[in-house]
DNA sequence: TATAAATAGTTAATCGTTTAAAATACGATT
DNA sequence: AATCGTATTTTAAACGATTAACTATTTATA
């Protein structure tokens, strides 16, 4: 149907064999083949217009030049951000990226998994879901050059590129105390990934070193699948109380999102009735009448380091692992009290 | 290094040629191997974790199961919530996806082409840039499937799916009219794709249809390359003159979210100095202190019909092509002074 | 002049599958 | 016993590239 243009085809109008041209078209300098029957068949290649099949080099190569990425969801902002600098950055060194979301399913992300090696990827960068140690471990097993984002696994050696999740949190915390609040919640989801566990172990570890000792209920989980009706009831039962909330921390940006409109509908006032500091930034975020404090997490550096490190380990096939931790950053407005 | 598990090794444990390996795992009724043989193999198979080659199986099938998508900007919600869609739809019929952002640059997006086709893929999923007609016309020509998605071409028949953009640019100044607007701006991109140019009609037309005489500065045009500037001083424009706008109509989200962050600057009050309604939608548009009116687009419903009338294309392998226009929904809500 | 070295190009194997065609086995039919 | 038919399995070519190894030709060297 299309794309009939082979070397072969190239060989025959010109004359030669299919190795003239592959080494004329490839290696240029080389001295295989002379320099006026490499221009003959070059021109006839552009004439022609020959765009090799990469299948069959991949084939013949062993290694197809493509990346796969593994994210907990495209459409979430905060992914798909990290997607465009991924996607460029690999675009910069000749790779091409193929992704997909696991809604935090391991099952999705083993799929996922699979599909990605079975089309031979080079390479993965993996958002991993809970529950996918196995998945990682597998990884390693294979010799399949990976790279961790956002989360990671501390109990497996692994590359990763994160920010320091327990400073962030313990920061955020710090702040609202420092504005004077003394009941502080925090909304974050139900897993054991150590990205929220660290969160949790910095809002707690803060309250700790300013003196506050922490009521049952501020700290609430909701689980991923029920975002909505969760964070309806977490904050219920943070305000209900004998001690409601006079802060709340959001451990992700799709919490606060849902949070906040919540919030809107209870009627509080933020800063006065409730200060909020939340993780990731976003349009919304700037759009609040109330504009948000939160943790900036640096898209852009993540993006970059996780397709370095990648390459890194590609090119050099030895398994070399990278970890890198960056700092969070404050960015502080009016919802904290500030 | 890794996926060392091929054909050959079911063959060599089981002692059976490769071709009936593949026979017994492929075509496991028509009795193309005895019962107890292919029994025999799918045990060795799995006890080996046999993962097929897809880069060998595209090779000799002709065809990869992978579709790619060229977006403007996988960072922009409107097009990544796209992407979720389109990937979900592609895996339920056992596809997987490359993608790529082309910036609205004709050059990347033929970059995108390139890359997409040497690497196979089935077939292509498009948003396509200004200028970038030659490259559409060089898909047809080539026969490869595609469908162009949230923007096209008239001159040039080919499967789409997009939104009545007329319609709905009609309908939203219609409405910021019947609120009582007189003097309606209209804040674009400068391009000549359609999708814009209807946009641009729609308003017109139903300034027109009420009978009210557009200023020349009421419609204005960024450059995608310039927005913020751009924006600053296409609505510095219309606010200028003897005739300042009283409503305003944004013909994109990121218009809007530029627009909207400037007007907060300039402390204009939202319905009241100024009434809003904008295209797409977007967590800011929820959060803004004045609740905006917008266009919205069938995400779900372009995505799933793109996908669907790109699969027809490439299993019916007729060049069929199919054109689904959805009808614009407008949203109403504070912000255009309801 | 004989021979080594450099140059230019070809042959053929290979990557891991699929699949048409050929080969083999084996019981049934005459 | 010869023939046929059916069921099962193997052979080998093909997909489109790369590349080691070989051949043939020219040029340089002793």
């Amino acid at each position: 149907m299309r794309n009939k243009v082979s070397l072969k085809d190239i060989a025959q109008k010109v004359g030669v064999s299919t190795a003239a041209v592959s080494y004329a078209l490839n290696k240029g300098k080389e001295g295989k083949v002379s320099d006026e029957m490499a221009a003959k068949i070059r021109a006839a290649a552009k004439e022609l217009n020959y765009q090799p099949n990469q299948i069959a080099k991949s084939l013949k190569m062993g290694r197809t030049n493509t990346l796969g990425l593994i994210l907990a969801d495209v459409s979430n902002p905060f992914f798909s951000s990290i997607a465009r600098v991924i996607e460029d950055e690999a675009k910069e060194h000749g790779y091409t990226v193929i992704f997909g979301s696991s809604d935090e399913k391991p099952e999705r992300s083993w799929d996922l998994i699979n599909v990605l090696l079975n089309r031979q990827v080079d390479g993965v960068i993996i958002v991993p879901s809970e529950s996918s140690e196995e998945q990682i471990l597998y990884l390693k097993e294979q010799k399949v050059p990976f790279v961790l984002i956002d989360r990671y696994f501390p109990e497996i050696p692994s590359s990763f590129v994160a920010l320091d999740n327990h400073r962030a949190a313990y920061e955020a915390v710090m702040h609202l105390a420092r504005m004077g609040r003394r009941r502080i919640g925090m909304l974050a989801y139900k897993t054991n990934l150590y990205h929220m566990q660290e969160r949790k172990r910095g809002y707690q570890e803060a309250l700790l070193d300013v003196g506050l000792t922490m009521s049952k209920n501020w700290l609430k989980e909701v689980k991923y699948g029920d975002i909505k009706n969760g964070v309806k009831n977490a904050i219920d039962g943070m305000l209900s109380n004998g001690e409601p909330i006079d802060a709340l921390f959001f451990a992700t940006n799709t919490l606060a999102i849902n949070g906040l409109k919540y919030i809107d509908k209870l009627k509080l006032k933020v800063p006065d009735d409730l200060a909020i500091v939340s993780f990731d930034e976003g349009e919304a975020f700037d759009f609040y009448y109330c504009p948000l404090t939160y943790v900036r997490q640096p898209v852009y550096e993540i993006g970059k380091g996780a397709v370095q490190l990648l390459l890194d380990q590609i090119e050099s096939s030895n398994g070399r692992i990278g970890q890198i931790q960056f700092d969070p950053e404050l960015i502080i407005r009016k919802s904290s009290g500030a």
